[in-house]
DNA sequence: AATCACGGTTTGAACGTTCCAATCGAGGGT
DNA sequence: ACCCTCGATTGGAACGTTCAAACCGTGATT
């Protein structure tokens, strides 16, 4: 037996069962205030009972407006889980998606950025893992396209200094661990760090000078290498064979804390010790790295929100909410951010931009409290 | 001085420019052999000349195709970063892009799959982290939605083992881990394994038990419990402390491995070890820990593969290539799969399912080969 | 010479939505 | 009684693409 033909109801579908025009249908759903409370709530009916949802992409080729954020997913990335949860999250309570593209590695995958742009397949995009001779910033914001970048441009040149970014104040990371350390009665304490020029490295290098400044401790020692677990050794050995050594150290990454904790219990040594990160391995027992820990998950909303803002949709997209579909767990902390330099007024380059600076959370465990438990 | 309009060229305008209709455009890019060679050189010059390509809105309000998947991310998931790489490569390579939604915590998120078709947002899935009770596969097939999943649904009932999917032979990476210490001289080899009824912890225990028998090492000792460090360092005590105990334990993960890991050292035994995932932090030096590797990247590609099929979209969509756009690595193993029971032909319920098993492969370190050197 | 087949091309319509201008009825002010 | 405004609604058009069918020469077949 033939079934009804069971069609998708369309906006046509619920005017005719409504006995309305299909604009005032549209109406209900994009400008409810403009249609009369009677009809409204007849067209409102008729649109639960079908079960009708707007089709987004006939919407979006109208609209011109695809309600998609383009992320670029590079190689390794231990955060990236937390991250896009967070960026997800967010986007769908506002009727948005991540669509996610790659590029090829060494390149700036530019002509990737250029081609989802060309096919109208997403309205902006979501930038990470920026390098100091990034040029994406610069080539969107030329372009006039939305983008939001998680992480400084690293650069005083005014010409790259453009659009919206997100990321974390890695001086004030360092700072907290150093008055972490401080407050333990700590009095030498070294910096095992990145070569000059990375950007954060230099971030987290001065948070730990000034930080050391500031509680009179004068000059303290600090060593400098590329990241990696044999290289972060080397570099505690040095510290803690030099004359006077520090008792604790405060280091640029995780990885290199692991280095420097396995250095010290190779040489029978009591060092504090934090990292930087908090990624998985320093909840491990055995580890137990002290670490300040990056706001992933607020970083992803707020990126999500400042993007969103640019797009310059209404606060809540007009979308037949799914019931108790997108609900999300934001497991983080309240509203302790802290704005950056104050958005700059030029002529009339778009929206201002917005920059948001947030504060780490120090996690601490044996590695800074009890160190010399860790030796077995 | 106002410039020129620069508008964005749509199929009309190099139509124009080339002295043909709309529609020789359009089969000049989606079926070239029907037009004349002349003229689609013709078209060619003026679609590269004026920079044309087409609008993936537009194309899919009439194919009825987004050329997007949709896939869920949840929470936790250290293998996110490899995963997501792989299939957004694979998919990107084809034409295609990955879609990023949220579901609910708890509950399976089935409105929002729901939501996503509705609203003509994907064209199908790619589902994971599949659990027992799993209602998805039987929900989208019933609806004829293609998808394909990343894990077996470890039921033997019939009316929920539908749809394709993907999956690592667990018991092949046990098995292989048994005699990777059967070869190195040992003869009793327990195992650490998870309570009963969690499917993939069942196939490997299975693959321990059955690879024993096959070298002729008789009953073995096996304990287990749930996922967790010091549950696993639990575990291996109890095996440990036993009469005759073993002198290797094989894991059904890192993390158990790690806390049995812990147990040994703090007993000061010396007992190889092997895990099972190969998560990032089996490779830390002073872990060292052999682990079964899951190809991750491969399964990417595999399961994007499947669902394309499905999709039945040509091997190459007709796409305007944008240059050394999508490169990708793929840094896996060869052919190394192996199909798993024939596609059971049944009525018509679509395109046979197809599954793929594929061998996990051991990574050894030191836990196994050198287990007494790991005691500092 | 009329018919047919066929490669190559064009024309109109459609996908489902929203924009825009027009329409209509009801009051309100002069 | 007229014009005007205003709220509510409507009908056509448009977004850019592809589908389905029609068209049109040309050469072969009858």
């Amino acid at each position: 037996m033939p079934r009804p033909p069971q069609q998708v109801p369309s906006v046509s579908t619920v005017a005719r069962a409504a006995g309305v025009s299909r604009q005032t249908v549209s109406n209900v759903l994009n400008a409810p205030h403009v249609v009369h409370p009677d009809t409204r709530a007849r067209v409102e009916a008729v649109i639960r009972e079908v079960g009708y949802r707007p089709n987004r992409v006939a919407r979006s080729l109208r609209t011109r407006s695809t309600h998609l954020i383009g992320y670029c997913v590079g190689g390794d990335n231990p955060l990236l889980d937390r991250f896009l949860h967070a960026m997800s999250t967010a986007a769908g309570q506002r009727g948005y998606h991540l669509v996610l593209f790659t590029a090829p590695p060494g390149a700036d995958g530019l002509p990737a950025y250029e081609d989802l742009l060309a096919r109208n397949t997403v309205d902006g995009f979501v930038l990470s893992e920026t390098t100091v001779g990034d040029r994406r910033p610069a080539w969107l914001a030329s372009r006039g396209v939305p983008f939001v970048a998680f992480g400084r441009p690293w650069s005083s040149d005014p010409a790259v200094d453009v659009g919206s970014w997100v990321d974390v104040d890695g001086a004030a990371g360092t700072a907290a661990a150093t008055r972490h350390l401080y407050d333990l009665g700590h009095r030498r304490i070294g910096f095992v760090g990145w070569p000059a020029g990375s950007g954060s490295g230099d971030d987290r290098l001065r948070g730990w000078r000034e930080e050391c400044a500031r509680l009179g401790l004068g000059e303290q020692p600090a060593a400098h290498g590329e990241n990696g677990i044999e290289h972060g050794a080397a570099l505690a050995t040095t510290l803690l064979t030099a004359p006077e050594p520090p008792t604790a150290l405060v280091c640029v990454s995780d990885v290199m804390a692991l280095g420097a904790q396995q250095a010290a219990r190779a040489a029978g040594r009591a060092v504090a010790l934090v990292g930087f990160d908090d990624s998985p391995l320093a909840a491990l027992p055995g580890i137990d790295l002290t670490s300040v820990r990056q706001p992933v998950e607020r970083i992803g909303r707020d990126v999500v929100r400042l993007l969103l803002d640019q797009l310059g949709d209404g606060p809540v997209t007009a979308h037949t909410a799914v019931p108790d579909a997108q609900a999300g767990t934001a497991p983080d902390a309240g509203p302790d951010d802290r704005t950056g330099p104050p958005p700059d007024t030029r002529p009339d380059t778009g929206p201002a931009p917005q920059r948001l600076l947030l504060e780490p959370t120090l996690v601490p465990r044996l590695s800074s409290t009890h160190p010399t438990k860790e030796q077995p």
